[in-house]
RNA sequence: GCCUCUAUAGUUAAAUGGUAUAACACGUCCAUGGUAAGGAUGAAUUCCAAGUUCAAUUCUUGGUGGAGGCACCA
């Protein structure tokens, strides 16, 4: 008879088999109503699973996160009951939980369409009135793929024929329509409530490759009560507040057109942004030791060759032939000819670790369906560096470079910084000794940080292990940007060495590494983060002087000049417009800082400052205001 | 690249098988102002190509760009 124990370490015996309904109601009407599913010795389970021996059980609402994903779990399954009901011949294939919500992925030759999603979920409303309860009974596999091809359901046939042979599988019905699941699910449709909504559809590679056909996905989100739902739905909205395109528009920074798709036009404040975060990382890399170089963007094949990039990434590159028809490339990394500058000249030993950064301007012909605004570009600009150093030295080199990385995101306002390792994979150049060493070195780096950090097995490029730095930010969201990489390849390729202490040559570990990524693309997330609010010291245009009439533009023009001289980007608003017309127009556009100058300021040699979204404002003397905001002009240290 | 949707003034949108309308922005004029839109007025637009049609911005096809996904992100 179960002995069942529950998480507080409570005990309960029971004299006969029992379901986690039983467990539920035995513990309290409350529980009864609200549970979702149960876990009997750590393996989630339905509620009406029949316990016959002791067992270790939890029992979840939809307030646990198991809970809320069966939830989302019934909701792909009603989805797909409602599609198939309404659009029959239309075949299921797999519909799991993701964050936020769920997917499914028909097969249908018709697209849904914007009415049909509707359509969908209002059946699916029925669905939940109708209250079917849910039956699960389990099949041999040969049943059940035989039975779904009879009703021609191909795709679960073949889902259910990559199921190990030996295994039964479950099959989950309401009513008459039913689904091959492994299950749990609630224990009728009316348990799910209508905290739904589906928002999109899209298409999907069926299994996720690009050489299936293509299946359509449809998106739902679906939570424990309306406040979550609607709360979510407010999330979204706020996210697209934050969108960087819309921003950048707004805000004039830069826009795309289509004689260069995936390439940004930058305009002046635009551009500042850019030579600003530019500047301050050059001061950066100066104080840590690393020399700029710059490479030309236009190099011969045959380089390219040599460094293997004409191979593993040819389809990538931008080419372009000389009338003398000779093949050049628009390079695509940087890599190459910073290994060349390395070349020029002979190295020693004691020029190791040579750092050698480069702001350097990449093309790469990314498939147009990746575009993305500024997240996904097909030209950028790589804060990159190259670090030549021997194998001993590659973990204090990377240890150097993380703690580098981690303070600069600190001071762009980034505080939660995740970090990624990824180790060999299966298709690598180079010894296995060298990998263990390479691998090794990193991993104590990452260790040394003390940061959290995952691992992705395999993950590496084919050149040696790597770390990825992903940074959180305002609103939650993980960005990969920078990432360090250890080569194990490419300096052998192209003939780099350095005289060592015993007077030969030896070929040196190359370390790549980059912080911000991209510029292009670390804008559009500063932007994002930020709301286009860019705190004082990086926003291209820090503050604009307004005069109340024109009566007093010339004061306007002296302050103005004086915050210039004072290396504050300032602008001058003597357009014919009134105060509370000009407050708002920069107000929207971001601004940090409004000066505003009447009579009154006039008269006592001072100006009244208003910042952006303050309703406060101070009066402060000019020269003071000068003194105080110019030394706020750099990054916070 | 693939699927779906989409393309109208600088921007955001509206309308129509008989070449288009509004708001904001822009220009001019009036108003000279104290912390998120003062008033008048002017100029400005149907992505490209082919087809159907007496007539296409509207319908069809193709191209290109954009959006959301998928795949890709070495």
């Amino acid at each position: 008879m179960p002995n069942i124990k529950l998480p507080d370490g409570k005990e309960i015996n029971f004299d006969k088999p029992i379901t986690g309904l039983d467990i539920a109601e035995k513990i309290s009407k409350t529980l009864a109503k609200q549970a979702t599913v149960i876990s009997i010795n750590d393996e989630l389970k339905d509620l009406d699973h029949l316990i016959k021996n002791d067992s270790k059980v939890k029992i979840f609402t939809s307030k646990d996160a198991e809970g809320l994903d069966t939830i989302r779990h019934d909701t792909a399954h009603i989805t797909a009951m409602a599609v198939q009901e309404l659009f029959p011949g239309t075949q299921v294939t797999i519909g799991p939980v993701i964050e936020n919500g769920f997917y499914y992925d028909f097969a249908r030759k018709e697209p849904f369409t914007e009415d049909d999603l509707k359509r969908i979920e209002n059946r699916m409303k029925e669905i939940v009135d109708r209250d079917v309860p849910t039956k699960r009974e389990v099949w041999p596999r040969d049943k059940a793929i035989s039975h779904f091809k009879k009703i021609g359901e191909y795709y679960k046939a073949e889902i259910i024929e990559s199921i190990p042979k030996e295994e039964d599988v479950s099959i989950y019905f309401h009513g008459e329509w039913h689904d091959l699941c492994r299950g749990p699910h609630l224990s009728s449709t009316g348990k799910i409530g209508k905290f739904f909504k589906l928002n999109k559809v899209s298409g999907a590679y069926w299994r996720g490759d690009s050489n299936n056909e293509m299946l359509q996905r449809i998106y739902g989100t679906s939570w424990a009560s309306q406040k979550e739902l609607d709360d979510y739905l407010k999330r979204i909205e706020e996210a697209e507040k934050r969108d960087h395109r819309k921003l950048g528009k707004e805000m004039d920074l830069f826009h795309f057109r289509e004689e260069s798709p995936g390439a940004v036009f930058w305009h002046e404040k635009g551009w500042s942004l850019f030579q600003k975060l530019v500047n301050y990382m050059r001061a950066k890399q100066k104080v840590a030791g690393y020399k700029e170089i710059n490479t030309p963007e236009i190099l011969d094949r045959s380089l390219w060759e040599k460094s293997g990039h004409w191979d593993k990434f040819g389809e990538h590159m931008y080419t372009s032939e000389t009338p003398d028809e000779k093949v050049f490339a628009i390079k695509p990394m940087n890599c190459p000819g910073c290994v060349q500058v390395f070349n020029q000249g002979l190295k020693s030993y004691r020029d190791l670790p040579l750092k050698m950064s480069e702001f350097g301007k990449v093309h790469r012909y990314e498939p147009s369906g990746a575009l993305h605004g500024l997240l996904r570009v097909r030209a950028f600009t790589q804060d990159d560096a190259h670090i030549f150093c021997t194998e001993d030295q590659i973990t204090q080199e990377s240890l150097t470079v993380t703690n580098l990385i981690l303070e600069i995101y600190k001071e762009l306002g980034f505080e939660k910084v995740l970090l990624k390792y990824s180790d060999r994979p299966e298709v690598r150049v180079g010894d296995d000794a060298v990998w263990d060493k390479a691998e090794d070195a990193l991993l104590k780096a990452i260790k040394e940080t003390k940061l959290e950090y995952s691992i992705n097995k395999g993950e590496g490029a084919f050149y040696g292990p790597k770390i990825e730095f992903v940074l959180r930010d305002a609103i939650g969201r993980d960005w990969q940007c920078g990432t360090l990489q250890v080569d194990l390849n490419l300096p052998d390729r192209l003939g780099a060495t350095f005289v060592d202490k015993d007077g030969t040559k030896k070929v040196p570990v190359m370390i790549h590494r980059a912080l911000f990524g991209s510029l292009e693309r670390f804008i559009g997330i500063l932007i994002e983060h930020y709301e286009g609010k860019l705190p004082f010291w990086i926003s291209p245009l820090q503050a604009v002087i307004i005069p109340i009439s024109d009566e007093f533009d010339d004061y306007a023009k002296k302050i103005f000049k004086l915050a210039s001289q004072s290396g504050i980007n300032c602008e001058i608003d003597l357009k014919n417009h009134n105060l509370n017309y000009k407050i708002r127009e920069h107000s929207l556009s971001k601004v940090p800082l409004l000066l505003i100058c009447g009579k009154k300021e006039v008269d006592s040699d001072t100006i009244t400052i208003r910042q952006l979204d303050s309703k406060k404002q101070e009066t402060m003397k000019t020269k003071d205001f000068l003194k105080n905001y110019s030394s706020l002009n750099k990054a916070p240290l």
